[in-house]
DNA sequence: AGTAACCGGAGTACTTCTCTCCGAATCCGG
DNA sequence: CCGGATTCGGAGAGAAGTACTCCGGTTACT
């Protein structure tokens, strides 16, 4: 019956409570640098402190990455719902997710969260934030992408669905954006969008992911 | 000086040209479901036989790849020849694209060994292969895509490394179409087309990949 | 000053993959 | 149909990497 508010835990020593934040600090500059691959040890020498340290403060990688990138998702759902303010359809909707895009392009940790099991073979369980955040994104998106077809911009067969194929394929480009240090990604989500743009062209073939689907194509794990 | 031609080996014994078919075939079945990453032990018990014997006939993984793969480097340059043959300019384009395109969704291994190193860490060198394949396909594919803007149906701003780019987004769709049973990839190259039709759009931001960049992009390999 | 809380990082306990080795089985010419 | 050369098979050595623990020593707080 501890329930929802923390435990009535005694304020943390000094030293606790500085390496507890420069643990913080580290796990975010290395999963943005290296992805979520890397290793808890990286992250205490990274941030000055042992690894037992790390692990006696995080009992594991999971619960670090839950506790820095909290925020980043509550900020994108924020600002999906934000995005319904803008004037213009069309910008709202790529000017969100440029933003999103942008923000993924610059840490590779979040980007791989967010597109977490499609291709990494370990998921990685940050609880059950990722979900969640998922259903909470589908709504605005999807609100923001009816809008846009209402008024004519955006092609008639797209799907919400449709954002997180293209989420997942700019994560090669976000690759080869850091191999050429440009980011390149950006030519690559123009033509994306140049495609969802409503030009007359004919419809695309092969229906767009349900939403049942792309829970199976996120959370592709290997079976033996 | 025994140069060129393979040294007048003695015809292998037939239990012996019996198993390296075996290996052969059971390697290009694994590799185009399972992708480079299967093991010569998982190929070897595939094939029926024993690892010991898959050493003996193949020196390593990558000997076994360049052995199998040979073919459909060279049916690739010589497609591309043909589209250049192919009456209507944008027809030709699409549809060598997509034929190559289909190719590589329907073989994991082989759209890996194409865009090796990009994305995957161990690059898997299969000697000299991969960069002879990427110059031989840049001159056709070159012209393939002037010839197209020329007759106005491709963008100005379109590159002919773009088309690796996109080839290298390709990948996540492949595996979501995997988990879905459903080649979903069919739509994400048609959006991708769609963006690269010349339909009045402002030019691409960021420019293409030059050559060198692109070497780099596809050599990506971890530095420590 | 005393003690509870905390630190550090060597070390354990996996897992995973490549490739070797050698007794046993198989082939094939005479 | 026999004997030696060739090939087979798969246990296991060795290398590489990761997740997490343990405990002697240090630090913060009263």
């Amino acid at each position: 019956m501890t329930s929802t508010a923390d435990a009535p835990t005694r304020p943390l020593r000094r030293d606790a409570a500085r390496n507890r934040r420069a643990l913080l600090d580290a796990g975010r500059e290395v999963f943005a640098a290296r992805g979520l691959e890397a290793t808890l040890d990286e992250i205490a020498h990274h941030a000055g402190v042992g690894v037992g340290t790390a692990y006696r403060h995080f009992a594991n990688k999971q619960e670090l990455a839950a506790a820095i990138f909290k925020d980043d998702f509550e900020q994108l759902v924020e600002s999906a719902r934000a995005a319904l303010e803008v004037e213009d359809p069309w910008q709202a909707l790529t000017g969100f997710i440029e933003s999103t895009v942008a923000k993924q392009a610059d840490d590779r940790g979040l980007h791989e969260l967010m597109t977490a099991g499609a291709m990494n073979e370990q998921p990685m369980q940050v609880d059950g934030k990722l979900e969640t955040i998922r259903e909470a994104l589908f709504e605005p998106v999807a609100a923001l992408m009816e809008r846009a077809k209402k008024s004519g911009c955006l092609r008639q067969d797209a799907s919400p669905t449709d954002l997180a194929a293209i989420l997942l394929m700019m994560g090669s480009t976000f690759t080869v954006s850091e191999a050429v240090s440009r980011p390149v990604w950006k030519r690559y989500l123009r033509l994306l969008l140049d495609g969802l743009r409503c030009t007359g062209c004919a419809t695309l073939p092969e229906d767009a992911l349900d939403v049942d689907e792309l829970d199976l194509a996120l959370a592709v794990v290997k079976k033996h």
